[in-house]
Formats: structure tokens, sequence, C-alpha cells
DNA sequence: AGAGTCAGTTTTGTCGACAATCTTGCCTAG
DNA sequence: CTAGGCAAGATTGTCGACAAAACTGACTCT
């Protein structure tokens, strides 16, 4: 859905992403209720639009629906947290074993050159690192896995609201350098095409990631 | 979506349903294209309530759409089949380990139950375990892993797909008993409350059933 | 003959109106 | 005073019409 580049782009499908975006990044809150007509003045489209993207969002995971109800946006809780990191340990740590096996070797090149891109940013303390660094690291070994039905789970279903927990909880500080760390021993075993050692690897990244994470969560309530 | 019971059913969820039938059981041939008013009249509701189904079976990989241009359902191949039966055999080795950690006891002693009512029938030659049966012991184990996204993305985005590759090559035969001995297995770590047992033995239960699968759709091609 | 163009047809995308359902707050009966 | 129900208002669900885009096939020009 997301990730093929060279279809058109509908009204809907631009509302779909302002929208998603609203909601990752807070502009619309975690557990507030949605309003079809409000949503339309909004977006300046028809209810039409606005309930086909309520429904992508659904299946999603970002917002819950209920007939006759209506729509909320989800709440951001420690269970909640839990689970999309168990599902996500379990299908990044695969993503990253069948990328050590499918990517080419040029794309293997390109994710060191990005490392080395990092690793400049790092070092200038450009926190922007954070963001879109680590989401670009993850993403390319994704796509390595050339396995179309977990990159689609993951990059349309799971990881967008990845992001929502974290953009709202704040994340930065120490764990930048920490996680440039893990990011190369990753990306060093997948240039060794070392499934397993990938696997498991990327697994304990996206652990210490969610004990992070969790620790913000936990001391905001 | 599906597993939650006490909400009202509108139109769209009822065509929704019979709609996802009719591609999985393959009354609407897969790798067919969809015509929206065509749909309408023969589901009788508007062009408004297809949208919207067509939308949801997007969502669960059994159709693809291109904006502007049309649906399909999805095409049973050999390269699809060995991306969803790793992810299958990943996301549902982890609902077993979490299965063993999180079922009640009289959770466990349910299942239990109903492996003995298949028990008999399988001694008694009703075919019928294949389809009903088999499906009811996932489900089960993917319920007891009580992880709200893990079940989502299995019963609600993978399942219906696996559902229709072993629908449409038509599975049956000698593989009914030995299947029937791998869910005892699996079972009895469950009962153990052995989580990494229950995970492999999982796992290789449905690596065991691609294999199976795999055969018939190669020798149909 | 083949490639490109253009108009007609078909299909999808968007919209606003109407119907069905739920929510809210008042009123009445016990 | 509380519980239940009823009516008014608001919200969601469904529909058919119109707009926009893609496909089809005939026609022209090289």
């Amino acid at each position: 859905m997301l990730f093929s580049l060279d279809q058109a782009v509908t009204a809907a499908d631009k509302t779909f992403f302002q929208f998603r975006k609203d909601i990752v990044e807070g502009e619309i809150k975690a557990d507030s209720k949605l309003s079809e007509t409000e949503l339309s003045t909004k977006y300046a489209v028809s209810r039409s639009v606005i309930r086909e993207s309520i429904n992508r969002l659904e299946s999603c995971h970002l917002v819950e629906r209920k007939a006759n109800v209506g729509a909320r946006v989800v709440a951001l809780t420690p269970e909640g947290l839990v689970e999309l990191y168990q599902v996500r340990e379990c299908l990044e740590g695969m993503a990253a074993r069948l990328a050590a096996k499918n990517m080419t070797d040029q794309e293997i090149a390109d994710l060191n050159a990005l490392l080395s891109t990092h690793f400049q940013e790092v070092k200038d303390g450009d926190s922007y690192y954070q963001e879109a660094g680590d989401l670009d690291f993850h993403y390319r070994i994704i796509l390595g896995s050339k396995n179309t039905h977990l990159i689609s789970t993951l990059i349309d279903g799971i990881y967008h609201l990845v992001r929502m927990y974290r953009v709202q909880l704040g994340m930065t500080g120490p764990r930048v350098t920490t996680a440039f760390g893990e990011h190369k021993h990753v990306v060093q075993a997948i240039s060794n095409r070392d499934e397993e050692l990938a696997e498991i690897l990327m697994r304990r990244h996206i652990s210490y990631s969610k004990l992070n994470i969790e620790k913000k969560l936990v001391s905001q309530l």
C-alpha cells in the first residue's frame, strides 16, 4: 500500500496520510473521539473520504471503531506497548534474518553507507538521527527481507503505532548512542550473511528499545 | 474486529463477511477483476458498501487495488504461499509460546477436551475435522496468547488467506492423521507450560503443513 | 502496416441527502 | 428520590447522482 510508488494519489489517500500523521504526532490526541462531520470540515473533504480514512486507520490499529457509535483514537497504555513490541520483536527479528539472506550486495553496501552518515550525525550531536535515522535503518532491513507480507504487516500495520508511542513520549537522550552501536552490529551480521546472529541482535535491539520507552511511559502515569 | 462479539452488525459487515467467504472458497475466482457495479447488484447493496468491503478485503491481503483502475482478487502462487507461511510460522510460534504462558487452566482443559473430540472424529474417518477442527485448534491457541495485536494480525489478516490456499487446493488425505498427532504434542507442551517447546512444535507443525500445500500447488502448475 | 491521437464508453472517485441508530435530558410513576 | 421510559437532537449507515480518470477502438499520418 505505502511502499509502491508508481500509482495515482487520490484525495482520499492524501487525507489518509495527513490524518495518520496528525494522530501519530499527537495533533489529534490519543484516546479522543473522532466525529466524522467535524473531520470532514477540518480536512475539507466529504464524509465518505473521512469514513474511508477511518477504516484504513482501523486496519493500522490506530483507531478503534464501534458500529453505530463511532471511532476513537487508540489510547497509549503500558499493556498496549508490551503487546506491540512483542509482535515487533518477533517480526523484525525475522526481517533481519531474511535480510541477511535476501539483500543484494549493493543494498548491503548502501546500508553500510547509511550507517556512516548516521555515525557522523551522532558525532555532531545532530539529534535528527533519533527519528528519521532510526526509522530509515529499520525500513531498509524490513524491505530487505523481500517478503511482501512481512513488509506490509510491519510498515502499514505496526510501524506507525510504534512511532506514535515514541513521538508522544518524546524519545531523546543517551539512548541515541547506544542504539547506534546496536544498529552497527546488526548491519555487521547482515554483511556477514549471518542470519541467526542478525535475528538475535535485532531482537535484542528492539527489546532494549522497549525497556527505554516503557520507563518513560510508566514515569508519566 | 472479528473476535469481539457484542457489537451491532451493519449491512456492510454482512456483505463483507459473505464477500470474503466467496473469495476464500473460490466462488469468486482468484486473480479475477472486481467490478464495483457488478458486485453491488450481486450483493444487493450500494456501491459505497461494496467499496468499503473491498477496502477491508485489501487490509486482509485478499484483494489488491490500484487507484483509478480497480481491484482484483489475489492470485495463488508458490511465492505468495512461501511468504505467507514464513510469517505464519513466526507468529503462530509466538502465539503458542504465549499461550503456554497465558492460557488459564480452564482454557487448557477445554483445549484438551477439543482434542479428544477430534480424536474421535479422526477415528471415525469424519473428514470434517480437516477444516473446522484444524481451524478451531489454531484459533484457540491464537486467542490463548492474549496478545490483541497478534490475534488481530493472525485472525483478521492472515488466516483467511491461509484458508483460501487450503480450500482452493483441496486439502485432504493422509495428512489428517499426522496433523492430529502434531496438535496433540503442541497441546501437551502447553499443558506442561513449556513455552519453548510449544513454540518449536507449533513452528514445525506449520512447516510440515506448508510442505504439504506446496506439493499440491506445484503439481497443479 | 504500424504508431500515435482523439472521442466515446466504461469504471472509479467524490459528494450531499436521506434513513437508521444511538445518545441525552426531561418527565413521569412508584 | 430513584428508575424507567419517552422525545428531541445528534451521529453514523446507506444510497444514488455527478465528476474525474482510465480503457477501447476507430481514425489519421508517416
